[in-house]
DNA sequence: AAGGTTTAGTTCAAACATGAACATAATAGT
DNA sequence: ACTATTATGTTCATGTTTGAACTAAACCTT
């Protein structure tokens, strides 16, 4: 079945995933050093971009989007609570919940490692041309759906 | 400079590339779910497919190639040699250098890790055609070449 | 040959992620 | 109303990754 001239190096797939895998590794490799002038580690951009778009967030919600377990919010959320970037008021009808919102200085931080995370992805991506880059997000899209329905 | 209109997730770009750090991230989720079974992590198997194709690499040659830091290494091989997966020998000219080989045990573990990796990356590109899968790579290496020339 | 410099590998402490066990609050079933 | 179940968030023990300091071997440089 797996016989000698069918090892996965000689598979198109295999060998084009290894590039993907690659790429991205590189690429978080880089965002976590053009982010750490700011003092601002990847995970925690992350979150701030998330609360952005999705004020009033509860941290079971912010885990799930995260693709992160619940405990590493827990630990990830007060630092950043002392650093003032947001807060975590809990929620009147459910006692349980805390509702997370940014701060001013969470928007205005999240800014500023926007510039720098955007120009670093456009770096990397400066090589395609629109269509291919479309075609990218599309066939990733499907990849993740692929992992995420049947298991 | 970056008004509300000018988002990166308005930017093509920026929001096709979190697809594929998405897509990454559970690639290399389910892939460690896969392969617990043989009790292998995914840093494991990558230190196997590296020794495979270039036997008597050198622990610094390996770290290197895994993007990782030298010290992963020395933690992660002693493990995998207790487990008699591989061997590490001191090189006879130049005394500093362990050279790596996989051991029968080593290479056996590493097909049947193989067959399973190759099976979930076949069903996570199986969507896509080869021309595509190919420009795929192609994009994917060109980035990682963006990013490791000029800095 | 003696000195300093570079390289390979190890050790160690700190940061980080993870999952299980737990406490508390909400909900459903009877 | 009362118990059982579920859901949110926290705590803690474990394993991983990392970078800096260290040892030892090899290489220059004169």
């Amino acid at each position: 079945m797996n016989s000698s001239q069918d090892l996965p190096w000689d598979n198109p797939r295999f060998r084009n995933w290894v590039a993907v895998a690659r790429a991205c590794h590189a690429v978080e490799r880089a965002v976590a050093v053009a982010l750490s002038p700011l003092d601002l580690k990847p995970a925690q951009l992350d979150v701030l971009m998330n609360l952005y778009r999705h004020p009033g967030m509860s941290q079971h919600e912010l885990a799930r989007k995260l693709l992160v377990g619940r405990s590493n919010i827990t630990m990830l959320l007060p630092q950043m609570e002392k650093r003032n970037l947001l807060r975590r008021d809990s929620d009147e009808k459910d006692k349980r919940v805390l509702r997370l919102t940014l701060t001013d200085d969470g928007v205005t931080l999240l800014m500023k490692a926007l510039k720098v995370h955007t120009a670093l992805i456009e770096k990397a991506m400066s090589q395609s041309t629109p269509a291919e880059c479309d075609m990218l997000g599309d066939q990733m899209r499907r990849v993740a759906e692929a992992l995420k329905c049947d298991d």
